[in-house]
DNA sequence: CACAAATACTTGGAATTCTAAGCTTCCCGG
DNA sequence: CCGGGAAGCTTAGAATTCCAAGTATTTGTG
């Protein structure tokens, strides 16, 4: 069990299984994964300093948009599971960020509102967020720009109708 | 305070800040998380058949590359802390994909190394992530994809720079 | 009307990742 | 050759996220 290593730089010696290439930097999956990594602690570090997590952002973003939804709706338009979401309102809720109002119609339903203090986050935050999207695609054309967009979507929704 | 909403199509009024705009769709941040994450999701779906979890297939790809080397350069080459890598060796190694050896020259260094088990996994996975890509990239030409990469990898390095 | 099934949220427990702090081992200046 | 500091790995503890299971409320069917 193991002669091994040593002499293994080249090509096998012609009995063994073809050698698969795929490079990280022509892998547009790893390219993908370290740019948003990269993207995603700009942005954390510049949020943080008002005392909000990356986590938290995602929802926030939403709920600036549309205010009320239930926690289904809520989580479903960030794209997490319901427990997530629990766990991110819990927090938020701590920080007075959102109030959490329990539906009369239906009282399985509980509605998330953002409270002046939440929605007053908006305009300090979002300057931000524009802020690292134009630092990072500086140098880029607006065309390839557009590119970018129009080929994340469709793999994005290429990807999301594969998963379910 | 509010009176609020229905004819908020238009600038507003006139008294209030401004209402900055930035919409998900249209925010290359957004898109990237989006995207990043529905890829992973099916990447992941189809690794884990094989028992590897997709925190492991960061490192298995490099080692795949570049055997033997210490925890610390494996750490940077996947872009994770060193916490992180310790975590995901001890499971690896739990699973006998890897084995660690402490460094005879220098007893503060390990040097990782891919078992025979480990080093298999190579042309059984790989192909998934060949596959992911190009399902994810089906219906975008070669000159869009090529751009997008080009672009991933500006934006990546620009915002790598940026965080340290 | 009763009650089984569906819906909406919550809890429990695990996986992944990070920061901070700790432990060895090595290197360098005096 | 000794002692302080640097280097490399590990441990501890927290945050984020998921899946599975639990609770409360509503809906639909006989």
């Amino acid at each position: 069990m193991a002669k091994s290593s040593e002499i293994e730089v080249s090509p096998e010696p012609g009995e063994e299984e073809e050698r698969i290439e795929f490079h990280p930097e022509h892998s547009t999956g790893y390219l993908l994964r370290d740019t948003f990594r990269a993207f995603s602690k700009v942005l954390a570090a510049r949020i943080s300093a008002h005392g909000v997590t990356i986590g938290q952002w995602y929802f926030l973003r939403v709920l600036w948009e549309e205010d009320g939804l239930t926690q289904r709706e809520l989580s479903q338009r960030v794209g997490m599971m319901e427990p997530t979401t629990v766990t991110a309102l819990n927090g938020m809720e701590k920080r007075s960020y959102v109030r959490r109002v329990r539906s009369t119609e239906d009282r399985r339903k509980v509605n998330v509102f953002l409270t002046k203090k939440g929605r007053s986050l908006r305009n300090k935050l979002l300057p931000y967020a524009i802020e690292v999207n134009q630092f990072a695609t500086e140098g880029v054309s607006e065309d390839d720009l557009e590119n970018l967009r129009a080929t994340l979507r469709h793999m994005r929704d290429r990807l999301q109708a594969e998963s379910g």
